[in-house]
RNA sequence: GGCGGCGUAGCCAAGAGGUUAAGGCGACGGUCUGCAAAACCGUUAUUCAGCGGUUCGAAUCCGCUCGCCGCCUCCA
């Protein structure tokens, strides 16, 4: 069957068929450090993520890579507001965006590039480009020639004609078409620079991208991905330097993702209507955050509202609420390891609802990464997985497959990260466990004797303490929030 | 002005020509329960922004209209 990405290079969907079989080249454009990362950057980091660990899943060996650009415009002006110096910045925000990455439950990358880090590469580039005629210099700049490549337009669905036409760029009449970007920039004074041969100066935006992924993916690879506003110019601008220094193919696979809206409009930093991510962590768990994220189809766009988080929330909530549930009925049966196989062959309905629901998850997933049909594949197990367990007596084959659906979501939970433990019910540490347990049990027998005012005060109080007890039909069980 | 996208129940959302339009949240009624919680059952879209067209058949394709958004400047 296969995985099917839309590639925004050709405007469809595709099947995906690495460059080496099995093994996939995955770069992804990573943050500009010069404040905290917002909800909307969020979004790409994480969906991805998810992507990239499917792929694993898969059988696919990945590498994945993601820069951090620590020189920029957007550092400068913040190290000269701050009166410190650029670098301090650069390090100060890139353990931020380390420290959000790890709390929103998002893997680090094979390799992040630093662009301070590999100067030398944009400088060979750079040289490469001028020497085949496609840059030029304007005193210690040095610019990209736009009209010099030919399918200059082509990722983003534009001609020249048309993007000088609605051209909101300030022309700099130095150079030979407004569109020209450019490669290196002559130094200013206060602003870090490094020695080339054009003088002293430092990278322009897009170049780095080009020289770190052509670095550790080679100069060929499978897919390259970011945020929609990236498709113009960053990515048009990527793919128009690479081929036109190396002459092949760039990235294969362009991928896109819609933006997380607020009120309406586009979360960003410049309409000042944007969330800090690591301020909505506090409020929201992460995997709340990552399952938001992950009912909706990437490329559409999203809105975030409190209330549409807290759906999230209430859902995740019957999840892990009918995995605790598995867990406990499972807690003391067999698991069904017992069952004989061909009583497993015939099935019953709710082990043949399973089996069909994993693979129509796969398929969703194949299908350009949909993970909101997929996750929806889960619910629907969850739903059977309860009404199984209510009618209480199982049968072997049930056991088995409720066992099986566990299983599942824990394998699933590898990557979609949506899922708070390795199992279901959270505890605390050691000792305490010890203590609320006995605690839960010396209520159970107040229970029995029907010493209601007590056990109940029992229970209000270790909520208060953060210890959540529910009387089941087949017993209380606890857990920490 | 140019280019692109979107509009599915009270809310979120999948479906992209052919069985009763997934799933979640919420609400209401019921079951279970000492209570609470969880869970279960039932109800909640004769219809997919509107109007036309193509087709045996359209939420899905085409045209127009309305509404919303994005890109064309730094942006995920």
């Amino acid at each position: 069957m296969g995985i099917k990405i839309y590639n925004t290079f050709t405007s469809q969907k595709e099947d995906f068929i690495p460059l080496e079989p099995d093994r996939v080249g995955f770069y992804l454009c990573g943050p500009t450090v010069y404040d905290y990362f917002h909800l909307g950057n969020a979004r790409p980091f994480i969906v991805f993520d998810v992507y990239r660990r499917f792929l694993i899943y898969r059988g696919f060996q990945v590498k994945y890579v993601m820069n951090v650009t620590d020189v920029d415009d957007k550092i400068i002006n913040r190290a000269q507001k701050e009166g410190v110096s650029v670098a301090e910045i650069a390090a100060r925000y890139t353990q931020a965006f380390f420290e959000d990455m790890e709390k929103l439950g998002i893997h680090r990358a094979d390799v992040h590039p630093k662009a301070t880090e590999h100067i030398p590469e944009m400088i060979e580039l750079i040289q490469k480009l001028l020497e085949k005629g496609y840059a030029y210099k304007i005193g210690g700049d040095v610019y990209f020639q736009v009209e010099k490549f030919r399918k200059y337009g082509r990722l983003s669905g534009k001609n020249l004609e048309e993007l000088k036409a609605g051209a909101r760029v300030e022309v700099d009449e130095r150079k030979r078409n407004p569109l020209d970007f450019a490669l290196w920039k002559a130094a200013k004074a206060g602003e870090p620079c490094w020695e080339s041969p054009w003088g002293k100066g430092r990278p322009g935006w897009h170049i780095e991208c080009s020289a770190m992924s052509m670095k550790y993916l080679g100069e060929t690879f499978d897919i390259h991905a970011g945020g929609e506003d990236l498709i113009f110019p960053h990515h048009e601008n990527e793919i128009a330097q690479s081929c036109a220094a190396t002459s092949k193919k760039f990235a294969r696979y362009w991928m896109h993702n819609g933006f997380l809206n607020i009120q309406g409009e586009k979360m960003s930093k410049s309409l000042g209507n944007f969330l800090i991510a690591r301020e909505v962590v506090k409020r929201h768990r992460p995997e709340v955050i990552r399952l938001f994220f992950l009912q909706k189809h990437y490329r559409s766009p999203i809105n975030y509202t409190e209330e549409i988080l807290r759906q999230t929330a209430n859902a995740l909530d019957r999840l892990q609420n009918t995995l605790q549930n598995i867990e406990y009925y499972l807690k003391d049966s067999p698991q069904g390891t017992d069952v004989a196989h061909d009583q497993i062959q015939q099935g019953s309905e709710f082990s043949r609802l399973v089996q069909y629901s994993k693979r129509e998850f796969i398929k969703a997933m194949e299908d350009d990464f949909n993970s909101a049909a997929a996750i929806g594949k889960i619910f629907e197990m969850a739903k059977e997985a309860n009404r199984i367990m209510e009618k209480g007596e199982l049968s072997k084959v049930d056991q088995f497959a409720l066992a099986d659906f566990r299983r599942m979501l824990l394998e699933y939970d590898q990557f979609l990260g949506i899922l708070p433990g390795k199992d279901g019910l959270k505890k605390g540490e050691g000792d305490e466990d010890a203590l609320v347990a006995l605690l839960v049990q010396v209520r159970e027998e107040l229970r029995k004797k029907k010493e209601w005012s007590l056990a109940d005060r029992i229970r209000n109080k270790l909520k208060e303490l953060g210890y959540i007890i529910e009387d089941r039909r087949e017993g209380s069980v606890w857990y920490k929030v």
